[in-house]
DNA sequence: CCTAAGTCCTGAGTGC
DNA sequence: TGCACTCAGGACTTAG
């Protein structure tokens, strides 16, 4: 899916596009998502105050149900009155437009938070990373609890630290100089201090140039993101680093595909 | 046939 | 032994 990078991308696209906006009424064209998604009558002349994004997961807060989405890994939101494959849910706005969430995967996720704005899914969910609570301390507390996993793995668990996934996590750890699976309590204090530096400067510059477009991932007004251009070691198997020259390898870490520089990162 | 931006569940293993 | 947790692997799904 998309990371933070793109989850804020795609929050700040959808806030212009639905922030004051009055909901005619939404409509699920098929409800099989991870979970079904619920009955939307209650949305039904609401009007959208904020589009606000919690780790990977966008919320739409209106004057009734806050309505809770996550793109999964190929969920997109696009304006457009065109039917497509795939589409799931329709918000028609009293203005005439049709703003639409559609995912091929499925894997994504549209439900409506309780009266009290909360969500089950938000529950147990690790800090921002681009906040104050994310500090080296996090990292140091979760690497003696992860001792034996791999520290990829480790700062991918969204209970430890939210919005870094299967990208990021290789860059990160890239610009750490670190390699991805070594055991986290292997990992030194301050070596983990300087992961929570980059984890937060890689996600910072992501976020600056759109996120990054891998396959389907497209802006709510359709652009690519730019970061794939600047990927250190992501997909570059067998290319050179740009640091040293060696080639960058690859191996599976945690079921995920990782990447990493075996002279920059030890 | 392979791979893919995520998350959830299972079952085996670990440690108090 | 019991319990709570960690950790690895697979499942879900469609498209290229």
């Amino acid at each position: 899916m998309p990371e933070l990078p793109e989850v804020e991308t795609v929050r700040a696209g959808l806030e212009l596009l639905l922030a004051g906006a009055r909901v005619r009424h939404a409509r699920a064209l098929r409800k099989d998502l991870r979970t079904a998604i619920p009955d939307l009558a209650g949305l039904a002349g609401v009007g959208i105050t904020a589009v606000r994004r919690r780790a990977k997961y966008l919320l739409l807060d209106t004057t009734g149900p806050s309505i809770l989405n996550h793109l999964g890994m190929t969920g997109k939101w696009r304006e457009g009155a065109e039917v497509r494959a795939h589409d799931h849910v329709e918000l028609h706005l009293l203005d005439g437009r049709r703003i639409v969430f559609n995912d091929a995967r499925r894997f994504g996720l549209f439900e409506l938070c309780r009266a009290d704005g909360g969500h089950d899914a938000l529950d147990g969910l690790g800090p921002e990373p681009l906040g104050d609570a994310f500090d080296g301390r996090v990292l140091r507390a979760a690497a003696r609890r992860h001792r034996r996993s791999a520290l990829k793995a480790m700062i991918m668990d969204q209970r430890v630290v939210v919005g870094v996934g299967n990208i990021y996590a290789s860059e990160a750890c890239f610009r750490a100089g670190i390699r991805p699976g070594l055991a986290a309590g292997r990992v030194g204090g301050a070596r983990l201090d300087r992961l929570v530096t980059e984890i937060r400067g890689v996600l910072a510059e992501a976020i600056a140039k759109g996120g990054s477009t891998i396959g389907d991932y497209r802006q709510v007004n359709g652009l690519s993101g730019l970061f794939q251009n600047q990927f250190s070691v992501y997909g570059r198997e067998g290319e050179a680093c740009r640091a040293c020259g060696s080639r960058i390898r690859q191996s599976v870490i945690g079921g995920r595909s990782s990447f990493w520089c075996p002279r920059c990162q030890r």
